[in-house]
DNA sequence: GATATAACCAAGCAAGCGCTAGTGTGAATA
DNA sequence: TATTCACACTAGCGCTTGCTTGGTTATATC
């Protein structure tokens, strides 16, 4: 529809919703509310409901994409410091931008299907990121092991974490991320 | 409510439903008519759409469990035998009870919160099977790193299986287990 | 053959749903 | 000054929701 600061703003606040309550049990009148307007207003900023789901996922997904790239260009070369930083950036897209991906992992389901498609693309382009560190990794021997199961296994370790993962806890998500790829390299010395 | 056989079906069905559909989406009529029974007549077998959402989720995690608990009895006692086999166990309850499995990780928090205390405390049961065998496993060295992220790192993986492992596919739970755990073990010889 | 019980049905209530239509308003633009 | 535009409002339509009610039928038990 468009890209104003103020839908920005209504995005952000609308995952928090679809975070406590799921996608279907937020209602547009709950939406409305938690934004300051009233529920009829809401279609001016998003043409539906389904709209509202897609603008949250999507704006998770590129704030992923972006500080992984990030991470990437200012890390060391060697394949262990590109792991690590892109363990550590995953965990900060967490701790900046939880709730968006919180709704991408339980609530993908309820994208319609063009929608769905638009985002697997933006999705897919994040896992790229980190297959091509993971194969690096593997090619220079660092771990071990089938290279899509790797991968799936990887991802699924790190979307895990949006469960149990407490940003303001013990670990910070530079340590964290070092114990994660410490935990799949052959033991070192 | 009871226990009956004709009570274990519909929920075997209901499973099925909430998979394709999401909780909140299944309506009780749609439930029914799967049933091949008419929307009042479910009241009958439960209080609530609540409890048949209690159910399902239930006969999953007892369903681990069981396989579980079989496969640590009958397999060898060394450490990596029975990582192996905890491993393959769960990958068989994804066979054997997919939908409940995967209602379970996507529809915890509709549960009330009386049947999510319930619940809570067969997951971690189930839970706990784990961490003793990955305990076994770390003190025997097999395995390195932090006691309590090994085990979330584990059951991040294993769980985000649902997302893309199919049963029919190449590879069998054995040959996957065994893959896993390697990816996880110092380099042999 | 009377009684109990589990399983089912038809009908519908009260509440809530996503979304639309039509209107008002203050600020920017021509 | 006249027009446009973004943004918000009120009111409510048409439909679906989970669940209840009051009653019927098949099967088993005494």
């Amino acid at each position: 529809m468009n890209d104003s600061p103020r839908r920005k703003e209504l995005t952000r606040q609308a995952a928090r919703l679809f975070v406590r309550e799921g996608f279907d049990r937020t209602t547009v009148r709950m939406l409305a509310e938690e934004m300051g307007i009233k529920s009829g207003s809401l279609f001016h900023h998003f043409r539906d409901k389904q709209e509202i789901l897609a603008a949250v996922i999507e704006a998770g997904t590129r704030n992923a994409i972006a500080i992984a790239h990030d991470a990437l260009e200012t890390c060391d070369r060697d394949p262990e410091a590109r792991l690590h930083a892109m363990a550590r950036a995953h965990l900060e897209t967490l701790l900046t931008d939880r709730n968006a991906h919180v709704v991408a992992l339980y609530e993908w389901r309820r994208l319609d299907d063009e929608a769905r498609a638009h985002l697997a693309h933006l999705r897919d382009a994040y896992e790229a990121l980190w297959e091509a560190v993971i194969d690096e990794a593997l090619a220079a021997g660092l771990i071990h092991g089938d290279r899509f199961l790797v991968s799936r296994f990887v991802m699924g370790a790190l979307n895990w974490t949006v469960r149990w993962y407490d940003p303001a806890g013990a670990r910070s998500p530079d340590e964290l991320a070092g114990e994660l790829i410490g935990m799949l390299m052959a033991p070192r010395g």
